[in-house]
DNA sequence: CACCCGCTCACTCTTTCGAGGGAGCCTCCA
DNA sequence: TGGAGGCTCCCTCGAAAGAGTGAGCGGGTG
């Protein structure tokens, strides 16, 4: 164990790389070898670099940090990726954890709590932010919605009616319908516009 | 000139106020006189610290980057305020320019142009990213809702019926109708769900 | 002063939505 | 093998939404 972490940074945010380099080269046990700002760039400095842990932010310029980490994970399943990222809601945290993701810090978090996480994650233990533990917890045992109810739901929020979204997927305005109710129980929505509200915040879909 | 730039930053990250610290810190011409993770310490810290120029995120915990920003200017008319964040639609821009902002930069600029535009704006040249000028370009002369229409579209997008928002606001619900209707015309939407994605990426109004 | 604009309200009419039923087909998994 | 759940489709019906048109009031501006 005398062997620093390996630590590559994935943000599309210069000042924010600058301040996770700071703050980890300061932790004589951790050693940032390298910096990405898109999730492709990532795959390629694992390669290069090998690194022991992966900080990932969520939203970056080509591909999600979700399809990043999964790539990254396919490659170097020994690799431990955290998701370091600014807020999100239970979706996206449970899509990153069954994923495979070993964190989900939030970028609120004060400095010595994200290098103590990073020291546990590497030691083997799994950390969740408590404010998103605290998110997913109330969300617990909601339902997601299914991969065709999303492509519905978003055609919904670009100000299609049930009859042109039929149209587009071919399908009957009825089958439309029929999702749309299963989208408003399973969302606890009362409309269509408040099912988008929802699943946007939810981290379901963006807008 | 030989006075450093005396500057606040202010953001609840803790790792970017790191970033911003260590890439002006390099600056021989600027120093960084403290930082605050919310808009009432930034104002108080402003009190005590008297710096020349903020930078400031736009999304604080308590209050808005652009309220503490207002606060700011109202006390100390000299101090130059520059909003810096992760991305805003057209109308967060245009509120923060009108009310004094300096300057408007994305996190996702580089070092050196960062530092170049804090220098520049001290300077008394005014600052606006490429990126979000763009944006603000393409939204040109587009309307902008007033407030009675926008807390009608906020009860829309939580899902309440005409009817429901007329009662709330004591309104008849001919009246809202009305207001949606002019809503739907200045957003270009085609439905109450589209004007409140479309509401949502301008930076009108948050879900 | 006239004018624009935001806010308010009214009436009609068509389209769309969503609630309420039900049903068949598929795949995956216990 | 038997559910469970996702996807597809059908029917009815009342309630909303939105288009169209018109109008009065108050405040601010050229």
């Amino acid at each position: 164990m005398n062997q620093p972490i390996r630590i590559l940074i994935v943000d599309d945010h210069p000042l924010l790389q600058e301040g996770i380099v700071m703050v980890v080269e300061h932790e004589p046990d951790m050693q940032v070898v390298g910096s990405a700002a898109t999730g492709r760039e990532s795959i390629a400095l694992c390669e290069r670099l090998q690194p022991n842990l992966v900080l990932m932010d969520l939203r970056l310029p080509d591909i999600s940090g979700i399809d990043a980490m999964i790539a990254i994970r396919a490659k170097w399943p020994t690799v431990k990726v955290i998701l370091l990222t600014t807020f999100a809601g239970d979706a996206e945290v449970n899509r990153a954890l069954k994923a495979g993701a070993a964190g989900y810090l939030l970028k609120t978090m004060p400095r010595k709590q994200i290098v103590e996480s990073i020291r546990q994650i590497h030691a083997g233990r799994r950390r969740i932010d408590p404010g998103v533990a605290a998110n997913l917890a109330e969300h617990m045992g909601l339902e997601t919605l299914s991969q065709r109810e999303v492509e519905i739901l978003k055609q919904v929020a670009e100000g299609n009616r049930n009859k042109e979204i039929a149209h587009q997927f071919a399908l009957s305005e009825e089958t439309i319908k029929s999702h749309m109710k299963n989208i408003l129980e399973k969302l606890g929505a009362s409309d269509r516009t408040q099912a988008v509200s929802i699943a946007v915040r939810r981290g379901i879909m963006q807008l």
